[in-house]
RNA sequence: GGAGAGAUGGCUGAGUGGUCGAAAGCGGCGGUUUGCUAAACCGUUGUAGGGGUUUAAAUCCCUACCGGGGGUUCGAAUCCCCCUCUCUCCGCCA
């Protein structure tokens, strides 16, 4: 949510800011709201404030008098009309919150200007992306590779989109969770493992409530799968106010993500591009405002050393204020070479959220300057989402002899140097 | 799943219808004392919103908040209903 003191008082800067996003938000509609809302509060707080000197007036009366009597009966006739507007205040209120959540987030200065997807600026690209690879072939065509991911049972067992992973498939999906889980641990992410259900409120201070409702699986008891462990990580600080000096916070988490993904179809769906389960890890920031932008260089640069660990070409993209998202300040996008599919796909998205999320989920310091509660700066980026950089691994590293080469930094986690699909 | 107990300020904990935003203690902050530290003593100490004043800050006034929501009442931390969570016991279980 956005500081409502900042629409009052500069109306200009967000109607320019939105614009910048390319999206339509009736900015004058909301702060009429807003001036009618304050109006009602006047009234209500005037009402109220006659009830409170009369209960004064009345408590120091005997029960009994007729004075007391005649007090009574006058304030009756201000109960009622003091519970009538605290109606109206209420609606108001309500009004004015939900208009709130319909304006965006500021996009950063060094936002670029942009409409479109193709707008948006290659920031680096790093290894032998765009190459002619001749032997390449998208990873669902490699031979025996139905052995290692099957579709066809999982689709039987649950739905399109649930696959098993199986042998050395299950054995890469674990050795790249634990890598990735080693690296951030060493990059400073404290690892935790949150629970892969949260309830309304949560999803609410992220923002997948109330209108991304229909992306996320419920249960029949109010919750919800994780769509990302973004929402039980933010969450973790939600309604608290943390110590400064604790700042910035650092961490990480492991889960699967679960995603409806309602209405993709054509080759973006095809193998493991997309799917409706996937392991994903993520890192989460929770800084002091002057830092965060530092902390979205850095945070980009430790979900970039993955990549280059894992030896797989890709690029960063700064996303155009069209692209950008309806609650990022600003945003990188790492986009990973397939090579067999000839085409980049996103491993992972970094974003400074500035006081947007914090504001929602009420996350503050308390600051050493002022003593008072300031909203922290959330930041959260992927470290990485597991099955599209295995897809390059597949696509990137397979051998003339079929088998994928295993990068030095994973064979650890692996156990073997090779992966074979016999 | 069943039975019972509870939820009050940063923390502990009093308060069962009328100046209770809430006693007391701890902690925090400021000060006095002290060669320094400690102790002692004095003062101070929540959040949010609205308004007056101000370039602004400071400051002042008002309103709300005693787990959440609803109700009773002229008036609710206090009475009633619903929900959530915590604790104890029983059952079940990896």
């Amino acid at each position: 949510m956005l500081d409502p003191k900042l629409l009052r008082e500069s109306p200009d800067v967000v109607r320019a800011a939105i614009a910048k996003k390319h999206l339509e938000v009736d900015l004058d509609g909301i702060l009429a709201i807003d001036a009618s809302w304050r109006a009602l509060i006047r009234e209500v707080e005037a009402s109220r404030g006659r009830q409170k000197a009369a209960n004064a007036a009345m408590a120091a009366l005997p029960k009994g008098s007729p004075e007391f009597q005649a007090k009574l009966a006058e304030m009756k006739a201000v109960a009622a009309q003091v519970k009538a507007q605290e109606v109206q205040l209420k609606e108001a209120e309500e009004k004015f919150r939900e208009a709130m959540l319909s304006v965006p987030n500021l996009p950063h200065a060094s936002v670029p200007e942009g409409r479109t997807p193709e707008q948006n600026v290659v920031h680096a690209t790093h290894g032998d992306a765009g190459q002619p690879w001749p032997d390449a072939m998208p990873h669902w065509e490699i031979p025996g590779f139905e052995r290692l991911f099957d579709f066809a049972r999982g689709a039987k067992v649950t739905g399109a989109g649930f696959p098993f992973y199986i042998g050395d498939g299950a054995r890469l999906v674990r050795a790249l969770v634990h890598f990735f889980l080693e690296e951030n641990a060493r990059a400073g992410y404290l690892e935790v493992n949150p629970p892969i259900f949260v309830n309304a409120a949560s999803a609410t201070a992220t923002g997948q409530l109330p209108d991304k409702e229909g992306q996320m699986y419920e249960t029949v008891d109010p919750l919800y799968a994780v769509p990302t462990a973004e929402v039980p990580l933010t969450n973790f600080f939600r309604d608290e106010i943390v110590e400064e000096a604790a700042l910035p916070i650092r961490r990480c988490a492991y889960t699967p993500c679960f995603r409806r993904e309602a209405g993709s179809y054509g080759k973006d769906v095809r193998g493991l591009n997309r799917l409706h389960q996937f392991d994903k890890v993520e890192m989460l920031k929770w800084v002091h405002p002057s830092s965060s932008y530092d902390e979205l260089e850095a945070m980009r640069g430790d979900a970039e050393r993955l990549l280059q660990k894992l030896e797989l070409p890709y690029r960063v993209l700064l996303m155009c204020g069209g692209d950008l998202g309806f609650a990022q300040a600003k945003k990188y996008d790492l986009e990973v070479w397939s090579a067999g599919q000839k085409r980049w796909l996103e491993v992972s998205s970094c974003s400074n959220f500035e006081a947007f999320q914090a504001r929602r989920a009420q996350i503050r310091f308390r600051s050493r300057e002022t003593g008072k509660p300031e909203l922290v700066h959330t930041l959260n980026g992927s470290g990485l989402a597991v099955p599209r950089v295995l897809a390059a691994l597949l696509e990137n590293h397979l051998q003339a002899d079929r088998r994928v080469r295993i990068p030095a930094a994973l064979v650890p986690y692996f156990g073997k140097e090779y992966l074979t699909f016999a």
